[in-house]
DNA sequence: CGCCATATTGATCGGGGTCAACGGCTGTGG
DNA sequence: CCACAGCCGTTGACCCCGATCAATATGGCG
């Protein structure tokens, strides 16, 4: 059920004791299912549970007083969207299904109790908040220093990359990205005419193509290239910590 | 020593001990100073140590591999600029100093102690990375979805908050910003030009001025509202966690 | 078959970049 | 004390990337 989250634990460190993954398992709540378009984490609220993407396509987002949006992050399955509502108390920003999703909540009681117990397993939900603060970055940079192509680029190599991590995408093959241009437009703070303008060009240089939601990436290098890409922030590999 | 970073945890938890404050107290090295410029934790550097500021102004940026370079963070007295080192251990960006600063060392040895003894302390960390992290998404949402004015206000309207936190400012009174047009550029995605105009449409709506490295806000209300500024972020309140 | 969401393409507009000139301030050396 | 150099901030002229507006496919689904 938390498949996908064990196994991006357990790459970033194969010490975690099969204790830990036991008890981070048995935190993990039984699965409900949320509709497109439902925003499933309100902006301002307190929960009191965090919440664990097990399959479908999530996005956070804020709002402004005047009703424009932006989106923060997406996310894949075995993300723990808001996983840092347990020591923030108050969401800064909402969370919402880009697709049909399936959801499981994780007590923060629960959460509190691992930090008492298992300082190792806590300290592994303290990176995976801090992965999700990288990517942050990487976007900031994007949307203030890379141009609309390349920031398009390097989205396509981030989730390409992160689809990689638990499994789902192999080198070479296509994957499911069932965003409209809409929605990736949200992410990239650009428009969706812009989006397929953007899209366009990536296809006409033979890097990127994206029919429907099928997404293929004609030539990685390239594509790494024009990106400017460095996986390096993604915490890839299994360190000692 | 670390006086601004105990104020700012015990206004957030008031039920941090004070067992837990000297111990993190003692886990804080004697202050060395860097000069104005100097770029303190390298990009891509593993460091054994994460850093307090203890005073002066730093930035953490992200450098492209063609040279370009986005600021991602300012950061003030009492900033904990690194700590998601610990966690993360390799560094995805560099911190530079903005101005002269004085900087002391917390050895990852120490903090891991205290995740292994002291999870309330241990907690409140994480949640310092966290404030970060939200800091940052509304930089994104700045970057992408504000216009350069309303940008360049909410970074005035965050940094007087900031600073009014850890009791270097008070509403009303003028703050030290000794930061150039260039500076604020860097910070803000946009050219030191164009910062110029932009600051010089505050002073003509009479919302901010900026004289040498005096600011002063001459309309909180007004800037709040250009910037559609929702301190809330921030996480200024005591609430039980 | 008609409806609605999505994608594409063209024409025009505007915010902010770029280039350049100039003035003020500070520090330094004759 | 003045001459000069550098950095910083300001202002003007012009340009370009991506927004905006609009028309036209395309395609899933009742």
């Amino acid at each position: 059920m938390s498949a996908y989250l064990i196994r991006r634990l357990t790459l970033r460190d194969s010490s975690l004791s099969p204790t830990s993954l036991q008890r981070l398992q048995s935190a993990v709540q039984a699965p409900t299912t949320v509709k497109a378009g439902t925003v499933f984490v309100q902006q301002g609220s307190r929960p009191s549970h965090s919440t664990l993407l097990v399959s479908g396509w999530a996005s956070r987002f804020v709002a402004l007083p005047d009703g424009r949006r932006q989106t923060l992050a997406l996310h894949i399955n075995g993300d723990f969207v808001d996983l840092h509502s347990f020591p923030l108390k108050t969401m800064d920003h909402g969370v919402a299904a880009l697709s049909d999703c399936i959801i499981s909540a994780v007590n923060h009681d629960a959460l509190r109790e691992i930090t008492e117990t298992d300082p190792h397993l806590a300290r592994m939900l303290w990176l995976l908040t801090l992965i999700d603060a990288a990517i942050l970055r990487q976007w900031l940079a994007s949307s203030a220093a890379r141009s609309s192509l390349e920031h398009t680029a390097h989205l396509i190599c981030e989730l390409s990359t992160r689809l990689q991590v638990i499994g789902v995408h192999r080198p070479g093959d296509a994957f499911e990205l069932p965003l409209s241009q809409q929605q990736l437009g949200e992410a990239l703070g650009i428009t969706s005419v812009h989006v397929s303008r953007t899209l366009g060009v990536l296809r006409e240089r033979e890097l990127f193509t994206l029919r429907g939601s099928q997404a293929r990436i004609l030539d990685w290098e390239g594509l790494k290239g024009v990106a400017q890409f460095d996986p390096t922030y993604l915490t890839l590999v299994d360190e000692p910590r």
